[in-house]
This record gives structure tokens, C-alpha cells and sequence, in this order.
DNA sequence: CTTGATTCCGAAAGCGCTTTCGGAATAGCG
DNA sequence: CGCTATTCCGAAAGCGCTTTCGGAATCAAG
């Protein structure tokens, strides 16, 4: 399988393998003549560097590991190929491997982090999707291994994480809502377990105040992250005595749902009740109607990450990468005017 | 970082290396007695076999990648990370590593490829979208580096894969759509050196002919794998003379594209003009109509490829597993009977 | 020319594990 | 009780690469 190696390098060339070795990775100690003399036989073998020796050799696993979320839904996916490929482009660059690796249950997640530490075979890890009390945050840091956290725990202070905004980001979602005139305005929220969905909810809860409107707890329903829990907590909401007229909804697969139940209920989405999701997920442009949201800046999270990851396997401070981004809101067609405010004129 | 090593637990123990190892790996040379012993002090230092070490001393690396399609796109991606997470939970079973691996253009890919077999770090590899003629395919095969092809290519006699009939798949959708009467029947197809894209070109022709209707090549578009694209084939289409009662697209993301082109000429998908995609993506049931599409069997695939993968790797014969999957007809609300066909009676 | 500084390369010691081989200790057998 | 067959373990040789160290050869300077 593997032919030509270091040594039949150096036979070849009548060189000893250590000499070939250093002029293959730049060293200083070599005549520019025997370097290309090496590169020469190297290139036309076609010969790359066994990667478990020079990893063995160097102590450098070359490698990092992107957790994969456990209870991922077909919906909410795209963001994980998004970040992958991002977090790939990042790793090519060193032409390191990315390595993904799931676990469906807490108890799987952490034997999975301690047997990535310690049988050496990544040197750096990150997660997505933290908890607000996330173990596996306090077992990276105990087997010192670099990580990057996709999201932030409630204590994020002492390490690298990369995040959105989604409290200001659903205080925006409120306040444009309150804009166009409502003032019942539900909430769809996620298990609270969830950082980020704790965050949306303070949000939720905090633009709600500042705009002077009543904080109804009866207009708050946690569903689960997918499209049927987001359905059928919207339906309980809509079926109430005093409905809302618009939805914000923790997730766009959850605003979907709702998106259903309106229609479900005789209802347009967009017209008689407002509905606006969060993520920004392309899909949203073809939902019925078309899903406005706030928007995650996606795009090269993923490279970002990577990129942070690899800066503090370098040795830099956890700390000095923490970084906030900004959601964005984009209209397109789930929200519209206030009717019952329109009414009531 | 890696502090407990064979060498410690040994001399901890009292034993040589080479017995704690054999103990642990469970040689039947080791007394009941010590192995036990041995197996408790690692279970007590939380011992892991460093793998890199393993892997270079085993000479097998244990690990498989996945090398991610070049130019995909953000709406078809669940399927991507289905695929990984069936993969994972095969390579699972055995402790093995899931890479993923990118690359942007073609010869990018030859030289992952070159990469990966000769870099020794992978023990197979699976590739999704294959051409009709593909080369990453013939490389695999003069590395002889064990692989799997998600789907085909049209030499697909000597090697392994996992398909998908897209043609008798595509034959059903046309037998569905002239069983509600319609005879003008459109097709979205994708770029020709795909060839699934052929194989569903194919089966367009051979269900319309073999239907008796009349093959008009003006009701065949090509276009690329994106929403955008579908929906401008379909609107060149629809402004034909002699528009189609019905659209079949090659995927559900040009099929997306389709609704809304229909729906920008005034009419209603699913009544004026049927729309049938093809994958099976979760979302479709969210679209506007929700989408009717043959529906590929995803769930499993992943799982299954990774056994299929690790069985080559264990020497078994690749052209034992050619696995040929259907597509099912699933019905939501983009397919109806035909208006003209009513009108004209 | 001698001497000290450079340049360039060979030799060798690992990295942490696996696996083969041989031999000491024990067991089984007549 | 002697002899062969087992059982069980230690020793050692790698796996293919990196990296340190020292020394031969070359150079510049006196």
C-alpha cells in the first residue's frame, strides 16, 4: 500500500533518511543542491509523508473534531454542512483532518470527549449548541484540550467561543413587530437547557417590557427544535382566549410549524398573525409564505472558527477569541401590519 | 498531555510492555489474573491507547473518509449530514475515524485523492454525485484504496456502490402524472455529467414514450442543482407556445425553484401545472404547495454504506455490494389532475 | 598555511504502540 | 519421578517519520 518511503527516498539518493527528511521540511541545514535533488525524486515518486509516523514523531495530531450536535433534526441540518465546510477550509490551509464524531446522549458525549484527549488523536475540538450548564465545556477544560464553543454556556468567561447576539437579536424581532402594531406578540421558545434559547427567551421577554406591553406568560410555549413541536405549540397558543397576532419563534424550523398551524386554523401567516423565525436558513425563501427571520451571519462561521481553533492550538489565549456577532432581520412575507389594531381604529 | 502511557502502566505493574498491551488487546497468552489486573489499572488511570501510535505500529489506519461534493448547495445539504451521521454510526461500531474531506475542483479532488491513499491516513473512502465518467473513481482504483460510490457512474461493473433507480423512479412520475390525465409533461433536468442526471433524463423519455405520448424535446430544460436554476427553467417553460400541464425536476431544490416560477406567472402549483421533485428533502413538506417528490431512502443509507465500506476493507470482493435502492412516490399537494384535460372535454 | 567559523550531512535516539519469538515456569502424562 | 506439552510472560524488533547532535569538509581570515 504504502511504497515509496523515506527510506527508499534516501537509498535512492544515496542519502541518509534524516537528511531527506529535513530537506522535504525546509531546513536550513540543507544545500539548496541535495534539496532539490529531494524535492526532484520526491515529486516524480509522487511520495507524501506517512501522516501517523510524522504525527507519532512530532507528538502533533494534525487533526481536529467538530462534535456533532446529539438530537439533530433533517431541518435545522444545513447549518452543520455549513460549518463543516467552513471549518474544513479553515484546517486545508495546514492540511489538517477534520474529524466528526457524534454521540446520541450525554453519558456517549463524555466518554467521546475523554477518548478524544486522551488517545491523542485530535488536537483541538469544537462544539456546537452548548447547554447553559454544558459538561462537556468543563471536560475540555479539564483534560486541557483547545476547543472552540459554538455558542456560549452560562459562564463563558475563561474560553474561545464564537456566537450571535440572540437576545438584541430578538428584542429587534419584538421591537419591529411592536412597529407594525402589535401587541399580543407570542412566543415559541426553545428548552431552556439551551443557552441560546434561554438568551432568545430574556430577549423575547425584555423587548416585550421595553415597549411598555404586557409580559403574558400565557404567551410563552416551549416546544422542542423541530417543525411538528413548533405546530403544535403555535396551535395551543392560537386557540386561546386572546390569540396573538404575531409569533416569534426560537428557530426557523419552528417557525414553519407555526407557519402550518396559522394556516391550519384558517388563518393567513403574513396577514391575520405575523410569524418570525430565527436563523436565516435558505429554505425559508420557499415556505408558504415565505419566512421572514433573523438571520445568523453563517457564511464563514465556519472559517472563523476554525481559524480561532487553530490560534489557540498555537498557544494563544482561549479568551482573547470571543466573539459576538450580529443577526440580521430579513423581511420577506410572514409579517405584515397588525390587523386587529387596523380593526379597532 | 498524553500522560498515561503502556510504559507507566507497565512499570506500575511490574510487567513488560508488550504483555500489558497483549492484555489489553485481549491475546489469549495472558493468565486470567493479570490480564485483569491490567485491565483495572487502566480502567483506574482512564488509560486509551494513544492511536496514533497504534495506528502506525498496526499499519491499518482506521479511519474512512467522506469526500464532501464540490459545488453544493445550502438547500440540498441535509443530505450531507444524513449521510455523516449514518457513516459515523457505522465507523462507530469499531472506534474508527470519519474524515470529511473537500475539495473545490476537479483536480483539487485528484490530488485529496493522491493525498489520502498515499498519505496512508484513511482506509477507505466513499464519494457521493458521481459523474458519468469519474475520475476520482478510476484513481481510487489505481490507488487501490477501498471506496464506495454514492450512486454511479456508467462503468459501474467493478466497483462498489449504493444507487438510487432514478430511472424507473422517473418512469413512475411520468406513469403518475398521465394517470391524471396530463400528456404535456415537462422536464427540469440536471447537468448531464451527473449521471444520475442522465439516468433521470432517461427515465423521462422512456416513461413519455412508453405512455404513447409524443417526446417534445422543447419541454426539456437542463439546469443546474439550485432553486434559482429550476425556476428559470421552468419559467422559459412556461412561456413556451405550448406550456407543459406538469413539471417533473430532477431534484426537490430545482423542483422548489419550479413553484415559484409557476406561481410568478399567476398560476397554482399543484392545479394549474403539477410539480413532481425528486430526494424526498424534509422541507418539502413546507413548501408552497407542499412538494410531491420521489422520495430517495435516505434514513439508512449512511449506516449502510459504512458496512458496505468496512467489508471491502476487510478484504471482501467490492462488486459483491452493488446495492440498488427504489424511490417511492410521495404524494403532498404540487400534483393534481390535468385543467386542460378537464377544460377540453 | 594554520586556525576558527560555517556549511552540510550522517548517525542515532526516540514517538508509543504491536507482535513475534523464545524461554522459564508450571502442568500433564506415563 | 522424568519427560514432553502448556501456560504465561519478557525481550526486542519494528512501524515511518522527526530532530538533535556531532563531526567531516569547506570556507574565510590572520
Amino acid at each position: 500500500m504504502q511504497k515509496v518511503s523515506l527510506k527508499f527516498l534516501a537509498q535512492e539518493l544515496g542519502l541518509a533518511e534524516g537528511t531527506v527528511s529535513r530537506a522535504l521540511n525546509g531546513y536550513s541545514d540543507i544545500s539548496e543542491a541535495t534539496r532539490e535533488r529531494v524535492r526532484a525524486l520526491a515529486e516524480k515518486h509522487n511520495y507524501k509523508a506517512n501522516q501517523t509516523a510524522r504525527r507519532l514523531a512530532t507528538g502533533v495530531a494534525e487533526a481536529v473534531a467538530y462534535l456533532m450536535p446529539a438530537n439533530t433534526n433533517a431541518l435545522s441540518e444545513p447549518f452543520v454542512s455549513q460549518l463543516l465546510e467552513g471549518l474544513g477550509q479553515s484546517l486545508a490551509k495546514r492540511n489538517w483532518d477534520l474529524l466528526v464524531v457524534q454521540a446520541s446522549s450525554t453519558e456517549e458525549e463524555a466518554e467521546t470527549i475523554a477518548k478524544l484527549s486522551t488517545s491523542g488523536r485530535v488536537s483541538g475540538v469544537v462544539i456546537s449548541r452548548p447547554y447553559k450548564q454544558d459538561s462537556r465545556i468543563e471536560l475540555l477544560q479539564k483534560y486541557k484540550m483547545p476547543f472552540i464553543v459554538h455558542g456560549r454556556s452560562v459562564n463563558h468567561a475563561d474560553y474561545a467561543w464564537y456566537d450571535v447576539d440572540s437576545k438584541t437579536a430578538l428584542i429587534e424581532a419584538v421591537d419591529h413587530l411592536v412597529m407594525l402594531g402589535h401587541s399580543r406578540i407570542g412566543f415559541v421558545g426553545a428548552p431552556t437547557y439551551y443557552h441560546f434559547a434561554q438568551m432568545r427567551l430574556d430577549g423575547y421577554r425584555e423587548g416585550i417590557l421595553s415597549n411598555g406591553l404586557i409580559l403574558d406568560e400565557g404567551l410563552i410555549e416551549i416546544a422542542e427544535l423541530s417543525d411538528d413541536a413548533g405546530e403544535r405549540a403555535a396551535k395551543t397558543m392560537l386557540r386561546a382566549d386572546k390569540p396573538p397576532s404575531a409569533i416569534i419563534c426560537a428557530t426557523d424550523t419552528q417557525a414553519i410549524g407555526a407557519l402550518a398551524a396559522i394556516r391550519s386554523q384558517g388563518l393567513v401567516p403574513g396577514k391575520d398573525v405575523s410569524v418570525i423565525g430565527y436563523d436565516g436558513l435558505a429554505f425559508g425563501k420557499h415556505t408558504n409564505p415565505p419566512l421572514t427571520t433573523m438571520a445568523q451571519p453563517l457564511a464563514h462561521s465556519g472559517r472563523q472558527i476554525g481559524d480561532m481553533l487553530l490560534a489557540i492550538i498555537d498557544g494563544e489565549k482561549p479568551t482573547e477569541f470571543q466573539e459576538l456577532r450580529s443577526a440580521k432581520l430579513v423581511r420577506r412575507m410572514s409579517d405584515g401590519p397588525c390587523r386587529d389594531s387596523i380593526e379597532s381604529q
